[in-house]
DNA sequence: TGAATATATGAACAAACGATCATATATAAG
DNA sequence: CTTATATATGATCGTTTGTTCATATATTCA
């Protein structure tokens, strides 16, 4: 049994995650740091979603900055963030072979 | 990068986690197969919201059920589901004391 | 069969969420 | 100094979500 307070953190955690346009923001951070306008060229949305977005997965310690000129390059905050993606990448694909178990 | 169809079911997983009362059942789950009301009672719930999140589990594969005379118990549907419980736990313990990397 | 118990489910409602729009801030370029 | 560019942010709005309430279904027991 988890903690309470861990639990809290916990669900907080995957429902960072558990919504598609930050995965897919995320997604892209693995592959390079991106500046702002370039993540919404890739993602073919509106710059303030994904500033609102990005300042979202910012306070949740999902990805951190940095500010070169004009434009604020984001990166993943650190390695686990990559792991737990692709560790839920690998349970549904095992999911979708193996329906029961 | 992940395909956008895994991506779409990938958020759809996370989400699933990303909600404190499910969390709670799965977490309950993990030590033991327990019927509705004992859930309910476990976690100060009424019987209706847990059965509501339990159809939910229920319908994104994460819990099975076996049906016992009036009651029906639910367990996790397989052993990924607590890994990926676990990792994320691990996670946010070691984020936690390791602020920045 | 009728009452009691366990669970499921539909409708309703408030709260949380995500995108948009308008605008503010900050830096660079002319 | 003014304009252009990159990003951030507050307000708004429609949608989704989670709980509640009322009720339906199913099973056991008297």
């Amino acid at each position: 049994m988890i903690e309470e307070e861990n639990l809290e953190m916990l669900s907080d955690f995957y429902r960072t995650m558990g919504d598609l346009t930050r995965l897919r923001i995320l997604d892209l951070l693995r592959r390079e740091r991106m500046c702002v306008y370039k993540i919404a060229m890739e993602l073919n949305m509106t710059q303030s979603a994904i500033s609102h977005q990005l300042q979202y997965l910012r306070q949740m310690d999902f990805v951190r900055t940095e500010k070169i000129g004009k434009q604020v390059f984001y990166e993943l905050a650190d390695d686990h963030i990559e792991k737990m993606i692709l560790l839920g990448y690998e349970h549904i694909k095992e999911a979708h072979n193996d329906p029961k178990n």
